[in-house]
DNA sequence: ATCTAATAGTTCCAAAAAAGAACTGACGCT
DNA sequence: AGCGTCAGTTCTTTTTTGGAACTATTAGAT
């Protein structure tokens, strides 16, 4: 399957993916986050090619996650910011930030400290339930088709055939299977 | 800068993303957590290419956030099993989804529903404070340089050089900049 | 008036990675 | 003997990156 069709799918995965799931955007969007907006500040701090670079920022821009803004005339420059679609990034970050503290750091530990300014103390995410609030873990979870889908699949829903191969034919449904562990 | 220089940047965002941070990894973890075992029906589920999805699950299995593990012999069969290093990855999956359930669903919605099996609900992932349990957003989080680099750094610390291009001379640093907006 | 610097790109070529399909090897079943 | 399963490997073509140089617009210095 080729990349630019996974944004066909139906798994949230695999969509948000098609976003943000390129070598590159993820490290833009880190970059982001802390304050960067020029085009020739993510090349020096990433090391990217201005070619790749364009390229990523124009994609982010176009699915919303970035807005381009004119910060002067004469000449013409323009800056890249997060929107708040791109702002809601933001747990996806930390979940990667958090990771490469535990697993990823060297002797010296994390290299940065994030501070929460409503407590004022350092800080790392923790992700918890919506509905009663307990910290959760990949077997606290079990996954099931939405009934919306489940209720689409058995009216004979055929929007997301199309793209499918010979070898590849599990795509029209939502993407489940055995629980974890 | 080349990919696999990545781990070599003080930051946690790059070092996990040397692990994690390709096309094909993120979905391969995506159908781990749906309970997905073996090569072929990674394949199956997936459409990627055989060649890219032995490269992935070695370097998964590298990096020790899947095991592979025989599960018969004549003829001898592995499956690959994420391990706790892996699972620990599920904020990262499921701040994903969630992002993708928001801002990527079309009008059916999220394909899948995540059940807690603490309290029997549908949830979604909340991301809190570790120190107050309050709920996070990106504009309530600032970020410092760790004392324990600031104190290597005025050491001297040299470590993290050698990689570095002429165009770019900021990673004897760890990341950092102004806060986000 | 010319030279240099800054910013945000574009263009070009070579190298690396991915897509797509066929092939391998160990075995089990009929 | 022939077919099927599984977990890969090999091969060729296409796409994407890396790396470096070039462009356009303006400000300020010589």
């Amino acid at each position: 399957m080729r990349w630019e069709e996974l944004d066909q799918q139906p798994c949230s995965v695999a969509r948000t993916l098609s976003v943000i799931g390129d070598r590159w955007t993820l490290m833009v969007l880190r970059d982001c986050f802390l304050g960067v907006r020029r085009f020739e500040e993510f090349e020096r701090r990433l090391g990217i090619t201005r070619h790749v670079l364009t390229d990523r920022l124009k994609k982010l821009v176009q699915h919303g996650v970035l807005v381009k803004k004119p910060y002067q005339d004469k000449p013409r420059r323009e800056e890249y910011r997060l929107t708040e679609k791109g702002l809601e990034l933001h747990p996806v970050v930390m979940a990667i930030v958090h990771w490469g503290d535990k697993h990823m750091a060297d002797e010296r530990g994390a290299p940065l400290l994030h501070v929460h300014k409503g407590c004022g103390h350092a800080m790392s995410p923790v992700t918890v339930c919506s509905h009663c609030g307990d910290p959760i873990t990949a077997r606290d979870i079990s996954v099931q088709p939405s009934p919306k889908w489940l209720a689409d699949e058995s009216a004979g829903a055929s929007a997301t055939r199309g793209h499918l191969t010979k070898r590849n034919k599990s795509y029209t449904k939502p993407c489940r299977a055995n629980p974890v562990q």
